[in-house]
DNA sequence: AAGGGGGTCAACCGCTCGCGG
DNA sequence: TCCGCGAGCGGTTGACCCCCT
């Protein structure tokens, strides 16, 4: 019994990527466009299932990602964002656009949770332990709140073009490429960490020659956050727009202080609007005594 | 110096959702 | 309206790495 499995199993590839695989998915997608993954594999040849592809590019090869140290900001972000949203790691990461949903239920599972549980364990109760409103209710706030909030970073931010610009490579890249070597400080580079160095310049080729991945984007209308720039959709579109390449010509330090203003009216969002009631003051209580 | 244990993170699995026919 | 397929999402796993003994 049981389902189907996605792809055929027999001759699919499991396990980690080899520099090799994640060039031909690259240059694939450089060509094409994400989306469509059915047809990824059939097409590069790749002995991968489509999902894995997928999750490949969204969670490691597309531009645009940060890895590594959680700003205190980004911290504070997702601990609201998950006692608003619970465990919807595509929804929080759509609010900071850098990280994928992996990466934050990672970081979540690994590093968060952990901390708050010591809270409650310490006798401060914990987000979790609470759900004052009916969920339906709650879900409904929250859209409506989350609408308002978008449109008014958008609005704040001067977006009047429909489409974001697409997201600059530089800064991405650098990010991308520095991840093997830089974020996890050291060790895991080796090999492998020249391989994404060539990957980056592969891509950072790709942005420079088709400035609009408007391909890949239409290419597959239902894809999600990560892999699009929708427009108005997401914080993405502010960090798309505020590293211009004006703005990246500033390196990283440009890149952080661009970040930071969608952070903070996100967060003022937060701390204020929506959670306004039961629900987030005993939050921001305990958010007080980390030390941020 | 070596082994063990815990932590971290990339990747897989399976369920759900949404779209198109 | 129903059904099938593909994509997306969240939970879980397993391999690797680092630190401690």
């Amino acid at each position: 019994m049981g389902r189907p499995p996605c792809c055929d199993k027999v001759g699919v590839k499991k396990g980690p990527w080899t520099p090799e695989e994640d060039i031909l998915l690259v240059s694939y997608i450089q060509d094409h466009g994400p989306g469509n993954w059915r047809a990824v594999p059939t097409n590069t040849g790749l002995l991968r299932c489509s999902k894995s592809c997928r999750l490949r590019w969204t969670n490691y090869l597309r531009p645009g990602i940060r890895r590594g140290n959680f700003t205190d900001h980004e911290e504070k972000l997702i601990i609201h964002l998950q006692a608003l949203l619970g465990n919807r790691w595509a929804a929080i990461a759509s609010y900071l656009p850098e990280r994928t949903d992996n990466d934050i239920k990672n970081y979540w599972n690994t590093h968060l949770h952990k901390k708050l549980k010591k809270l409650e364990a310490n006798g401060v109760s914990s987000s979790s332990s609470h759900q004052p409103i009916s969920k339906g209710q709650w879900e409904r706030r929250l859209q409506t709140d989350i609408h308002m909030a978008k449109q008014a970073l958008c609005d704040a931010l001067s977006f009047d073009k429909p489409d974001c610009p697409p997201p600059e490579l530089k800064p991405s890249l650098a990010n991308y490429s520095s991840r093997s070597s830089a974020s996890s400080t050291s060790t895991t580079t080796t090999t492998y960490a020249s391989s994404t160095e060539n990957i980056s310049r592969l891509l950072e080729g790709w942005m420079k020659k088709s400035p609009t991945p408007g391909k890949g984007r239409a290419s597959s209308g239902s894809t999600q956050h990560s892999e699009t720039n929708n427009p108005g959709d997401s914080v993405l579109c502010v960090e798309s727009a505020t590293t211009t390449p004006d703005v990246s010509a500033e390196s990283g330090k440009g890149s952080t202080d661009q970040v930071q203003l969608p952070m903070e009216l996100l967060e003022t969002w937060l701390f204020d609007e929506s959670i306004g009631g039961s629900y987030g003051q005993e939050e921001l209580g305990d958010l007080e005594l980390y030390e941020f």
